[in-house]
DNA sequence: CCAATACTTCGATACGCTTCGAATTAGATA
DNA sequence: TATCTAATTCGAAGCGTATCGAAGTATTGG
């Protein structure tokens, strides 16, 4: 599901660039008013016929405008129906979230365990809180939830990854990951 | 009231510009999910921070998204509302019609006039039907509403404008301007 | 069949915009 | 205080596109 495989939202995408245009909002606003021939509208808002042919011809690429031919002159007119399910379509949730790749949506965590993570263990604990906070959800992950511990306990597992368990351990905690009964030594994994 | 100075037109139309891009609709799309600093959504959307910042930068002048920093991280939301009031704006029917200035909306048909018409007289009738129309609901407002005419009567007045009383006449039938009894000779106008 | 008219297509220009890398600023850590 | 990181600002390259004039096409009117 990447968003570049998204055709219908790129279509849709691709209608709204064409229609947040100033000299085809203008022609559109004209057309939703009656239908109109080409050097009408090119005198009405004081652009070339070419200019507004082009125009034309890329809102009815979408299906935005329709012509009828009346001897030489094409009388354009504007199809209602179409912005309304486009403005309805473009900002559904669906399509919003397809927009984001999921293979590429955890590169930044990813890219945090390459550095500071070799095997089993840390190898330096980032002083960025930001990476930092990355490797302590993954370090909470050998906790059960449900289970107590005593604070030896809890040392001798986060131990396994890393040497500064007073630290680490104190960090759980901040981040909420680990609570600790006030006063005594039983810790806990918050769940979630 | 001008197209070139509706504002708030021209406000609604640069937000809807500005969203209606790819990058920066992945971004407000990661953003409706939860806030994100410069550096994830660079890493998440594959474009360099300086290029996401100026994106942010763009966004935020409309109001579409906040910043609120936590220490060198800056972390960016989005702003529901905002759009939500926008998406209602920009097709109003008020808008839209602002867009068309009541100055030039008569430019085509001052020009059929400077052409055809020389000061009370048609100097030549248009063979062009489009341009003749325009001369013609000229012409019958030289007849009153209510009125009945016989067909020398109608004559006279046209005769005032051009001297092709035939044509003219059976023009301004065509057009539906005026109405002529079945059989009869009685003229009458078209209210309207 | 020829002339006039409306429209479209084509080619060229000019402008804006997206994007990047480099340099700068601000904040946190040690 | 000095260093590191995140963010922003700046300048430049590349691309798309809005626009025009000229040329081509189709249809009407005589």
């Amino acid at each position: 599901m990447s968003a570049v495989s998204d055709e219908r939202f790129d279509e849709l995408l691709a209608a709204f660039r064409d229609l947040t245009n100033e000299s085809r909002l203008k022609i559109v606003g004209l057309l939703t008013q009656r239908e109109h021939s080409v050097k009408e509208l090119s005198a009405l808002i004081g652009l070339t016929e070419p200019t507004v042919s082009h125009h034309l011809a890329r809102l009815s690429t979408h299906g935005l405008v329709s012509m009828r031919p009346d001897g030489t002159t094409h009388l354009y007119s504007f199809n209602r129906t179409v912005l309304q399910r486009f403005r309805k379509d473009l900002f559904s949730t669906q399509h919003v979230n397809s927009l984001v790749d999921g293979v590429n949506k955890d590169t930044y965590e990813r890219k945090v365990f390459r550095t500071y993570v070799d095997g089993e263990r840390i190898t330096q604990v980032p002083t960025v809180r930001r990476k930092r906070d990355i490797l302590l959800r993954w370090l909470a992950e050998d906790f059960d939830e449900g289970n107590q511990y005593t604070e030896k306990q809890v040392n001798t597992i986060i131990k396994k990854r890393h040497a500064d368990t007073a630290f680490l351990r104190r960090e759980l905690i901040r981040l909420k990951l680990l609570n600790r009964e006030r006063d005594g030594g039983i810790y806990w994994k918050v769940p979630g």
